[in-house]
DNA sequence: GGGGCAACAAG
DNA sequence: CTTGTTGCCCC
């Protein structure tokens, strides 16, 4: 009978679906933080560059600015 | 004096930096639970449209099912 | 000495820049055909669909639609 | 009569494939670039973010690296 | 409300 | 890691 099969399936699909509402939830209050901070004076956009930024490990920031300096040097940018 | 002004911002960013660890960490259980499914024999990707579909008002999902099959038979798509 | 060896990489990211521009130019050409089924009444989102639809071959096509169905049903959605 | 409805669609969405196809073509293009560079011993994935970097107009780039000097100082990052 | 853009998920 | 999809923000 396949009532068992179909609820495993029900279950792991519910499981999923109240996942996503937390996840939904979280990503709400973290568009709320950008909202009060924009409200304050901060420009969203740049904070999330600062956010972006932050989250990179201080090695591959200090390569980021390394193959900045060798493009512009085999480029001839200034 | 800045320092008020960077603590605000210090601040704003670290809840953002918080909150999206939180929002990572359920976006690895949501994989781990289609990883789980997937070792009990169902497609997770089916399972994808499954929640989508689900996520979808009725109607809304009975209109677009329709248009759908609209196209399909417009396009020779059995 | 370095200058040849810069040229080598010049040439090869100028040969990449240029395809890139030829690529986003066809993004837009499909943008645009797009907002013209838009303009003419079609539903671009299910226009995608067909097209992945379309893209399958027509076995994988029909197996997808049957699990879909069965998941269907195993979740109540008629 | 829906004919001439069909034909319409079945046109749109050829134009699309078509221009998907071609898309196609020329990411694959790139691809064979860049493993012509890594054949005479470039790094591709670096001369990919220098294509990155190539692209952003120079007022942005200029904009980012204030972003980075705010960044560092309002967080105290050396 | 639409179009462009950036994050997210899929392959 | 790259591409396609989706949701968000600005216009």
């Amino acid at each position: 009978m396949a009532a068992t099969t179909d609820d495993r399936l029900r279950l792991l699909i519910e499981r999923v679906e109240r996942l996503e509402e937390e996840k939904k939830g979280i990503a709400d209050d973290i568009r709320d933080v950008y909202a009060e901070a924009k409200a304050v004076g901060y420009d969203a956009k740049i904070m999330r560059q600062i956010v972006r930024l932050r989250k990179m490990k201080p090695d591959d920031r200090a390569e980021m600015e390394a193959i900045l300096d060798t493009y512009k040097a085999a480029l001839g940018l200034g």
